[in-house]
DNA sequence: CAGCTATGCGCC
DNA sequence: AAAGGGCGCATAGCTG
């Protein structure tokens, strides 16, 4: 259901000012819960949880509802000069969401929380004996320096104390980011669970936010009950903190002895300088026309049900085996009429009943865009088109308009900087990185503010850039920084030809076709490499045979030796050392590396002759099979694949031994060596980017302000009077960001526009 | 009903 | 014999 009808038509930019208005309106749900029988009930609830698990914590917690105690006990952080903060919310939008309360804890005192926001849940009102939103920010604003501020996913606490107390409290030690540094494979991402696992070593079990509080307002929860759970996500976040400390400090033996010295610098340097750069951008947020959106859905609704209708009139072709297929199998998952959004009804229609022969061995009853065009058949040719405006439609049609802040009419999605584990930002709620570039309609919907322009600025061929600079070969160098076409020099120097062969034009402008052949055929073995993709697959994307593509292959390897060796000291780094490292010195760990291709153990860890009435064999050691059985097994598996493995593994089974194949992990492990650490490389120099960007005092000063880092290239935007002067510095500060690690040019073009990869707009 | 996985597809 | 790195999100279909 549409909380407000979108206008069919548009005078000015004041009716968007209504239309949010209108929005803001509707949308108010009342705040007083009436009766609230529900709400006391979950409240006594949570009450005696909390008391049961922490309330042996009362008095080792305070409550601080008076101006003099807060004042003490800021005193107090400044002369320990380390604190850490944690906030407490009705939600997670810095913006639409209210603060409740913040805890803060340092060091000889006990931990606090400052209760703000706290409401009757039967009246609404706030609660007596809270201090002021203004006095704590005053009290905030006297440890903005001085005191190392620690916190757990820094951004959004910083953005609340920012929007709700006015304070730019700047972390310095955010615990998620040295969490993901330290291991970025850490499958425990949250507060609570990186304590339990690190400090309590599994010996106790945590509350988190959700177990406790999970559709209550905790603004609703009485300020007696609340500070127990509170103030302890401060003190855990200060002891996690200190746990991690040692790791991440230069100059401590634990950091030196563990090669973290490049890693803590990459902390210090690129991922916490970072966070206020994010949390700047967050609360910026990006223009959103939501008349235009409109207008899309309109074109694309018709769209939709014209394709639609096609496929259907495809598919009535069938309609004579349709139902003898339905007769025949009287259970099948079929819906009337047949589902297309659903894969398993589609490969029914497809492979059951048209008989369509599988053309992907890895997914033989497949439906997906390569699969379908293979087939290439009429229906599944108007299916993908049909796909496509649907898409369109629901991902980002229907959705952004619904992730418009009310209050400003602009789109705020969060950004995770550490979100890849090579490194890369992600976005969600929305996802901003992954609005369609393709189509020319949708990047529209994304505008500047009114007043200003937008701008991007892209790094050209950055991971090509960042894989010169690593594997140091001169020529490729070279070929940059004399301007050249990289892909083009290096198809020249493999293929024995000159360089204006491997161009896509002649220099009298018409087109080269050859020319262009060598080019993309050098272009497809550098992101091969890159991507650890396999020659059989390049050969498909070149159309070419496996033999030519490797021959391919190994001319570039001969005229770029730098290249195949940068690929062996990848992979030779990763075996030796379980990890491979950017230019900055992020890490990568694969472990999966430093597996064996087998491993071998008795069914049920105990060997077949083994008596198992005799307990004389202490401590269950795992009787090992012997060397003389795995090199026979090994000699075998090696000389074998396929579906052929799987006859030796039950061979084995039939012994006794029981085999484990790690060779699949360790084929994704290698693909991702070269990868990691150029899609890494490119990350640190995107975040260097954005840091120096994010602060120079010029261009804050020209009101340009970042909105969205798309892994290469950033929008930014900026008053329109200032785009020439802004864009131009916008394009120098990329440029520089990566400094001496890189030798060669890197150019950057800023594209001034108003919408999103609209027309140019001269300045 | 929520929450999970599988499939498919948008971006760099 | 096969053979593509890194994300987030929509939908279908299943499970508890």
């Amino acid at each position: 259901m549409a909380l407000f009808d979108i206008p069919t038509t548009r005078t000015t930019r004041e009716d968007d000012a209504a239309l949010l208005k209108k929005m803001n309106k509707k949308v108010k749900a009342p705040s007083v819960v009436r009766g609230g029988n529900d709400i006391s009930t979950k409240i006594s609830t949570i009450k005696a949880m909390v008391e049961t698990h922490l309330g042996k914590f009362r008095d080792e917690y305070i409550i601080i509802q008076d101006e003099e105690t807060l004042h003490s006990y800021i005193d107090a952080s400044i002369k320990t000069g380390v604190l850490s903060v944690d906030t407490e919310t009705t939600g997670l939008d810095p913006l639409q969401d209210d603060l409740v309360g913040v805890c803060i804890y340092t060091e000889g005192e006990k931990a606090a929380y400052i209760p703000v926001g706290h409401k009757s849940y039967i009246t609404g009102q706030l609660s007596k004996n809270q201090l002021s939103l203004e006095t704590v920010g005053k009290e905030f604003s006297r440890i903005v320096n001085g005191v190392k501020i620690i916190m757990f996913n820094a951004a959004f606490d910083m953005r609340f104390i920012k929007n709700h107390l006015g304070v730019e409290l700047i972390c310095d030690w955010d615990c998620y980011l040295a969490s993901r540094l330290l291991n970025e494979n850490e499958p425990s991402k949250g507060l609570k669970a990186l304590h339990k696992k690190y400090i309590l070593r599994g010996e106790e079990d945590a509350f988190k936010f959700d177990d406790l509080f999970k559709g209550m307002n905790f603004a609703f929860v009485p300020v007696n009950t609340a500070y127990l759970y509170a103030a302890h996500d401060a003190i855990i976040t200060y002891e996690l903190y200190k746990y991690q400390l040692p790791f991440l400090s230069p100059d401590n033996v634990e950091c030196k002895t563990r090669g973290l010295t490049d890693v803590a610098w990459v902390f210090h340097n690129i991922e916490m300088p970072c966070v206020k750069v994010v949390a700047d951008m967050e609360d910026t947020g990006v223009a959103f026309d939501l008349y235009y959106a409109a207008q899309l859905k309109e074109k694309y609704s018709v769209l939709i049900d014209e394709k639609q209708k096609e496929v259907y009139k495809l598919i009535d072709m069938y309609r004579d085996e349709i139902e003898k297929y339905c007769i025949k199998t009287t259970n099948n998952k079929l819906d009337d009429p047949i589902n297309i959004d659903s894969p398993t009804q589609l490969a029914i229609l497809l492979y059951d009943i048209i008989g369509v022969k599988s053309v992907d061995k890895k997914s033989p009853r497949g439906t997906g865009e390569d699969i379908l065009k293979k087939i290439d058949l009429p229906v599944c040719n108007a299916i993908l088109e049909y796909r496509a405006y649907k898409k369109l439609m629901s991902t980002y049609i229907d959705k952004l308009p619904e992730c418009v802040n009310k209050k400003d009419g602009r789109i705020h999605c969060k950004f995770n900087q550490y979100g890849a584990d090579t490194g890369r930002f992600s976005s969600q709620d929305p996802n901003l990185q992954n609005i369609p570039s393709h189509n020319k309609d949708i990047r529209k919907m994304f505008v500047a503010s009114p007043g200003y322009v937008l701008m991007s600025a892209d790094y050209s061929q950055q991971e090509p850039k960042a894989m010169t600079m690593m594997c140091g070969d001169p020529k490729m160098i070279d070929a940059y920084k004399h301007g050249k076409d990289l892909y083009a020099e290096i198809a020249a120097l493999s293929f024995n030809t000159t360089y204006e062969n491997c161009l896509e034009f002649r220099p009298d402008g018409t087109t080269n076709p050859e020319g262009k052949n060598r080019r993309s055929q050098a272009k497809s073995i550098l992101l091969g490499v890159l991507y650890g993709r396999g020659v059989p697959s390049i050969a498909e994307q070149l159309g070419t045979t496996t033999n030519k593509a490797q021959a391919i292959k190994d001319s570039v390897f001969k005229g770029f030796p730098a290249i195949e060796q940068f690929e062996q000291d990848s992979l030779q780094m990763a075996e030796d050392l379980g990890y491979v490292t950017t230019l900055w010195g992020r890490k990568r760990r694969l472990p999966d590396m430093q597996l064996p291709d087998y491993e071998f153990t008795w069914k049920d860890g105990v060997a077949p002759d083994d008596d198992p009435l005799n307990f004389d064999d202490e401590e269950e050691e795992m009787a090992e099979v012997p060397d003389e059985l795995i090199h026979r097994y090994l000699k075998k598996l090696r000389s074998t694949w396929g579906s052929k493995k799987i006859d030796i593994f039950q061979e084995a089974n039939a012994e006794g031994v029981w085999i484990v194949d790690n060779t699949k992990k360790k084929a994704d492990a290698q693909r991702q060596c070269v990868n990691a650490r150029i899609q890494g490389s490119a990350a640190d120099m995107s975040k260097l980017a954005m840091i120096k960007i994010g602060n120079d005092p010029r261009l804050k000063e020209l009101g340009f302000r970042m909105l969205i880092p798309v892994h290469d290239e950033i929008i930014a935007e900026c008053p329109k009077e200032n785009a020439k002067e802004a864009s131009e510095r916008f394009s120098q500060l990329m440029s520089e960001a990566p400094g001496e690690k890189f030798t060669i040019p890197i150019n950057c073009d800023v594209e001034i526009t108003e919408q999103w990869y609209g027309e140019r707009v001269e300045v």
